[in-house]
DNA sequence: CGATTATTGTCACATTTTGATACAATGATA
DNA sequence: TATCATTGTATCAAAATGTGACAATAATCG
């Protein structure tokens, strides 16, 4: 799909996909005390959008969500959960998707694959992104991180799903210990308590943190220090699971 | 759909539904200290099932899924939560599907509505079983409740769906005060006790479980005793939410 | 009718967890 | 060497939880 005619044929013809399903992931990412969010943008248009896809006749629904995550990072071996369905009748957006296609200069034909209702399987990614390198699909011209707080407005119900992805998120975070997922394999104990802070949107009092992190016993300590500021450096840690 | 003709001619013609996409139903409910289940029996074989459904194509996923629980229990507003979907691309049962349907007399084309890959969304639900009337399906015999550690070998991989939901019971039972959904209006501090014992399978400690459902404020006493047995007689509650 | 018995509502005390704050140690910079 | 911000850890109070006990009560039994 590298060429346009490519991408043309791909889109006018009915791929052998499953109908009325989509997935649509949110991918969650952390970088300088800010949570983000990977978002596409339509070339062509203002849409922004969720990155998202269909499920192949032979492929498992995990799979077809791991392969959007990997196709839009290039990342394998993410952590990935299903989160909610969206499934409203009045999910189908017949004349978005024409306009997305015409700003890639595809017609589509009234019986298209996209002219129907859609239910949609919400994923949620949480990679670390220094790793990730964002990749626009074939239909957009940027795949980029956007702040949490920052958000633009997105297509269809996106902004509904991310929402309820972040809801999720915030749960997951206080009974599952998923947030290492978003962070490097080291870092210090200061920079869990930001990624704590940010998710959650609230304020922890450091010292307790510290005592509460490490009592969980999930943490090795790695005889480095880290060099930096000013002041006493803080130890690296590692994740080592429960 | 009463008359067996009805029925034929309902499942022999392709019907106006979302293709590839069910529902299933894990509806649970708390009877003499046990956790329960509805299960369908289909007609003429020894098939048992979750009671499942498809999605008009008029209608939101929610709603195809209040309407499977109402036909089944009678009841309306109920508390339903989804909890999983269901997405293997091995989800195709097309010689299950002929038997259940041969043991109705009816045969079906080979290209079937239900001579497909289905992905399945999980619904599970929490109702007062004094008050609901199983009914059974057009296909089904028997519609009753099974005591969640006395489950039969049910088909398709619904008995990994089960065990999913009550996964997700367990931890939202901790959570979230949905407990209460499975008792009727009043009830004793020891029946709460029971079903959470039951739900959560352990042990609790009367007065520590008694100390703690009353500190959180969500109970009030209602004036009346219960009479019963040769003891002290215990106050009667009712949920107020929070 | 009073004694017995099982269960309930509540309390008392020990232990653990959490909240709030303090302080010495450290690694650069001035 | 003094200064400064940050880190690791300690301290003490408050809240939550674990453990056990006890009086009150509603039937049943002798």
């Amino acid at each position: 799909m590298t060429e346009n005619t490519d991408l043309k044929e791909y889109w006018e013809n009915k791929p052998r996909l499953l109908p009325n399903v989509s997935i649509d992931c949110v991918i969650f990412g952390f970088h300088d005390n800010q949570l983000k969010i990977l978002l596409l943008k339509y070339k062509n248009t203002e849409y922004y959008a969720l990155p998202g896809g269909f499920i192949n006749l032979e492929e498992d629904l995990s799979d077809a969500a791991l392969r959007v995550l990997e196709e839009r990072t290039g990342l394998r071996d993410i952590y990935l959960e299903q989160f909610h369905v969206f499934g409203k009748t009045d999910r189908r957006y017949d004349e978005t998707h024409r306009q997305i296609m015409a700003g890639n200069g595809i017609t589509m034909k009234p019986n298209h694959f996209l002219m129907n209702r859609f239910i949609s399987i919400g994923y949620y990614a949480l990679i670390d992104l220094s790793k990730a390198a964002p990749k626009p699909d074939g239909l957009s011209d940027t795949c980029d991180w956007y702040d949490l707080y920052k958000i633009p407005s997105l297509i269809f119900d996106h902004n509904e799903i991310l929402q309820k992805a972040l809801e999720t998120l915030r749960l997951a975070l206080d009974e599952k210990l998923v947030g290492f997922n978003l962070l490097p394999e080291t870092f210090t104990i200061n920079e869990i308590q930001k990624l704590y802070e940010t998710v959650l949107n609230e304020k922890l009092v450091r010292s307790n943190f510290q005592r509460k992190i490490l009592s969980l016993g999930i943490l090795e300590r790695i005889e480095k220090k880290m060099t930096g500021a000013a002041n006493k450096a803080p130890y690296l840690y590692k994740f080592i699971g429960e």
